[in-house]
DNA sequence: GTTAGCACTCAACGGCATAGAGTGCTAACA
DNA sequence: TGTTAGCACTCTATGCCGTTGAGTGCTAAC
């Protein structure tokens, strides 16, 4: 029984490397050359043979040289890879990106994915949100009076998120009543998690009865608001990027590709299949869209203390420098949830 | 002397509607078959060789029919566009971009991208932020505890954008501390000119030199805070879509042009230059930037009362359906406006 | 088990002829 | 004087070789 045994390994290791590198098919003249230099080309060609039929290699044509298939990555990946700590200067240019002391987190969030995409040449996404349930708990709630008639609900929770609705209320509400419902809604929905909320309004609503003219509007909306608020938010960069490498220049299929990273829907279903592992490596068919057959994705959380609290990737082709990719991805998670987090 | 007479004029419309429909070179022979029946090819072609000659039209090369001129893309523009109504279908799906009552900012900001985009075919753009600098106040100021030493600082404007920071604070001061402090600054600043905001935050600076430990940070933060609340937003939809188009075909054009969508500053640039019109329309050179010397941009302001509180734009090839875009636009910016200030 | 040698395969490339679209010009026509 | 038919000319795109070169697979020798 034809077995992988550590040449094999050495040479398929090789082959990975370089086509990588060049992404053109890999002969076995140049692994004779370039990484083997003890063994002969035709010694070479024996060993991609049998790690043809191990399914490893893939050859595009006769006399073209072998691809890695998805398989060979993922052993790759698996078994090649440490977590090798990022090299001084280019963690340096990184730390360049997130100089401030302070910001806004929907700018730190962008920033992270410009750092990431310029880091890595991939494509880049940050979803603000776990993927598990996390419970997350409604730590201040108030409105604001925009103009009669409009007024403004803010909603902040544990992870530092804002989001803020237009309300449409009733004409005659002034500030002092905004004022006083803020307080109401804050005594009984601050510390609540976000899925009690409903159930909570429901409750108020019930009680106010008498009132429910007016504040009817605002219970609506804040049940809408709620379920908005569950909804993350996703930061997409370098999506141009992609564009550099030889397996996007069909433009049809790179249109597709970038078409993904548009529609959140599909960017949350890459992002959502995580493995609670620290990084997800997933490879080709594994990406589980057909847009992203010939993809891979490297996902990553990012944690302020205990709680999970979203999610970063990158997306290039399965070709892709995965050893650099993980340790870039690291750094800028730590840095990232460090900047969200706290000071240290 | 050569002049353009009616006639001329009626070819070159027809010469560039069918090269925006097609995208290729088009002859005298098309001319004369589908668009000026009464007229033989060679008239035509006499009338072509003149429009050539008035720098209207472009040959690539000797037997490849004609293109249009930048130049005549702006007499198109400025002659023969008028803002026709949306047809009803299309207005139809427009509305079902935009369903619900209620919206965070950000979101409907991205919805109305993503209508924009998907209506025109080509990207979108969407600046929540005025071109000319008009005075926003500060129309809310509020400090939150996230955690010990971590404040969470909300700054509402005039047009309802809120901008959220994180602030690092003393770790002694508590719930009622930022409470108190929240007050003050909404005392001295609601209403301010954001433009204002640095001086007066001086002001107090001097003011408390006692507790300057205590509030330096914050007033530090806030200072920050409100410049960065006066860098605008910018949302960008459907880059993808302009890989549809053969003047794209070359990857590496397409890449730089993508990679301009992606920077913000560039983008600014782009939308920046509003003639204060209703619409402004860039083609090619006029864009500004070398990358996009061969798009044009359709950009429109909208306003909530007398106030122009945004940008909107659409970008694509120089053959871009100027008609059908400025009518989307203006579709598209009325709704968007609309759910930002109010009922109707 | 390794390697040299050789026949074989296949994509890529350049050269070349052909087809087709379109122009410009001239001469005839109304 | 404007319009048109006709024709020679230009230039790209396309398809068809033949050649080149990289690479494999197999065999036989080491």
């Amino acid at each position: 029984m034809l077995e992988l045994d550590e040449r094999k390994f050495r040479i398929l290791q090789a082959i990975i490397d370089d086509y990588i590198l060049t992404a053109s098919p890999v002969g076995s003249r140049t692994i004779s050359r370039k990484y083997e230099q003890s063994l002969s080309s035709a010694t070479i060609r024996n060993e991609m043979s049998d790690l043809e039929e191990l399914g490893y290699l893939d050859s595009p044509h006769t006399s073209a040289g072998r691809i890695p298939s998805a398989k060979a990555y993922r052993l790759y990946v698996d078994r090649l890879i440490r977590l090798a700590p990022l090299p001084f200067e280019e963690a340096e240019v990184l730390r360049g990106h997130f100089d401030q002391r302070m910001k806004q987190v929907h700018a730190v969030a962008q920033r992270a994915a410009k750092a990431l995409s310029d880091a890595t040449n991939y494509a880049s996404v940050i979803m603000t949100r776990p993927t598990q349930n996390i419970a997350l708990r409604v730590q201040h709630i108030q409105l604001v009076l925009v103009s009669p008639g409009v007024a403004l609900m803010l909603l902040v929770t544990d992870n530092g998120v804002v989001k803020e609705t237009l309300l449409h209320i009733a004409k005659e509400l002034d500030i002092e009543d905004l004022y006083r419902i803020s307080r109401i809604l804050s005594e009984r929905l601050v510390g609540c998690r976000l899925e009690d909320v409903p159930a909570a309004l429901e409750h108020m609503a019930g009680e106010w009865r008498e009132q429910r003219v007016l504040l009817g509007d605002i219970l609506q909306g804040a049940r809408e608001h709620v379920g908005a608020q569950q909804a993350p938010e996703v930061v997409v960069g370098g999506g141009a990027n992609l564009l550099r490498y030889p397996e996007y220049s069909d433009v049809e299929k790179a249109r597709e590709l970038l078409s993904v990273l548009e529609t959140k829907d599909k960017l949350m279903q890459l992002l959502e299949q995580g493995s609670g592992l620290e990084f997800t490596v997933r490879i080709g068919p594994e990406t589980g869209l057909p847009e992203t057959a010939d993809c891979s994705i490297v996902t990553g959380t990012y944690r302020v203390g205990n709680d999970t609290i979203g999610t970063i990737g990158v997306i290039g082709p399965t070709r892709m420098q995965y050893q650099k990719v993980i340790a870039v991805l690291d750094y800028v998670g730590r840095t990232f949830a460090q900047i969200l987090g706290g000071s240290e």
